[in-house]
DNA sequence: TCGGCATTTGACCATCCGGTCAGCACAACG
DNA sequence: CGTTGTGCTGACCGGATGGTCAAATGCCGA
């Protein structure tokens, strides 16, 4: 009788959140199809029974997952204030987005997943929101450009610059520290460097 | 009798690649455990067993797309020349390694697929070949910065931004394009947005 | 304390999937 | 025309996996 709804007890908040997040971690870690409702129960601490009977589905738990994701994942470019110094609220986005990639990998991984598999359960919210969020911004971007404030170039390519430059971090995360060496803090090194380039390719 | 060895007739050859292209087309839109041996022998137009009458498994498949896919990644790193100009040796890195991204997604894919979910199977050669390459390319771009030919960065994180610029083209595309706007191609829009980035990052 | 609802689970099911195998088709060759 | 080896396949197997269900257990207010 009171199954697959938003939470209403106590128990019921706390085993949603429970299982939300032990399904991210095997989700983000495995995909879609290389995840299963066992791993997730296994984590999560509970039978796989009981997880069904807080999510209808496989299905479910995941398109639950991707709901919050995408706001999560924008809010950054939201904050970026048009009437703020162009340079100094672009940077600003830089190093949210970075802290993100840094604080929240397994989301930025989850994320990676899906569109490498072409966005089968997200394109609508690519297409709608992030687009629209996107030329929104744009044009603020292009108005900053035309003020001369900072230099001309392409405002997409520029904002998928900092997407790719930032989740670079959290979605090849291994790569990194193999490459840098275990015991190495990528981020310090990376706000460093990241701060630079956009300096550099703000200035106009 | 002759099964799992190196082509030798031509019947072999001809029927290796096509699998070994199927499985590629699989592979990097599903992932490993996504991807299924029907699928493949599906978009290669052969039975499941004979699939593995060339092949021992389905892992012997996906390694033998792995073993190729290192060596074409790292080869536009490995061709920059210590002894040509830097800024034009490293925009004609980025230059290689977007059309790569433009010509070869699929491999793109499949390698983003394989380090997001941990490097499960590719950890000995990251760890190995690719981490001795970058720090003996970091070397020389060390050598370019003391001589003040290129501005002073981290020179491993330089490495980095190129793959993740570049890579963010093929492994992203779907949202790439979803955002541009259909019809539109996005890669001469990249090639210049990246050659003034570059440009500007590395003048001294 | 008790009735009723929320929560949990062991047992089970149908399907999918990687992999095996016995044998068929066929061409090359003596 | 028989023998031999390559290429190929339908039928099948066992384990994994998503999902169901009846029944047991816990929790709470009256």
């Amino acid at each position: 009788m009171p199954p697959h709804a938003r939470p209403r007890t106590r128990i019921q908040a706390k085993n949603h959140e429970t299982i939300l997040d032990a399904a991210l971690e095997v989700f983000s870690a495995q995909g879609f199809r290389g995840a299963t409702l066992d791993q997730i129960a296994e984590v999560a601490g509970l039978s796989k029974p009981n997880l069904l009977y807080y999510f209808s589905s496989k299905e479910a738990i995941h398109q639950a997952l991707l709901a919050d994701l995408l706001d999560v994942w924008l809010d950054p470019l939201r904050e970026m204030d048009p009437g703020g110094d162009p340079v100094r609220e672009l940077l600003a986005y830089v190093r949210r987005k970075l802290d993100l990639a840094r604080d929240y990998p397994r989301e930025s991984r989850l994320f990676a997943n899906e569109i490498l598999q072409g966005a089968p359960r997200m394109r609508g919210a690519i297409e709608g929101d992030l687009r629209r969020l996107v030329e929104e911004k744009s044009q603020v971007l292009l108005h900053w450009m035309d003020e001369g404030r900072i230099a001309r170039v392409h405002p997409v390519h520029l904002i998928f610059s900092i997407w790719a430059l930032t989740q670079h971090y959290a979605d090849f995360d291994v790569q990194v520290r193999a490459v840098l060496g275990p015991g190495e803090d990528p981020y310090p090194q990376a706000a460093a460097f990241l701060e630079t380039l956009f300096r550099k390719l703000l200035h106009p």
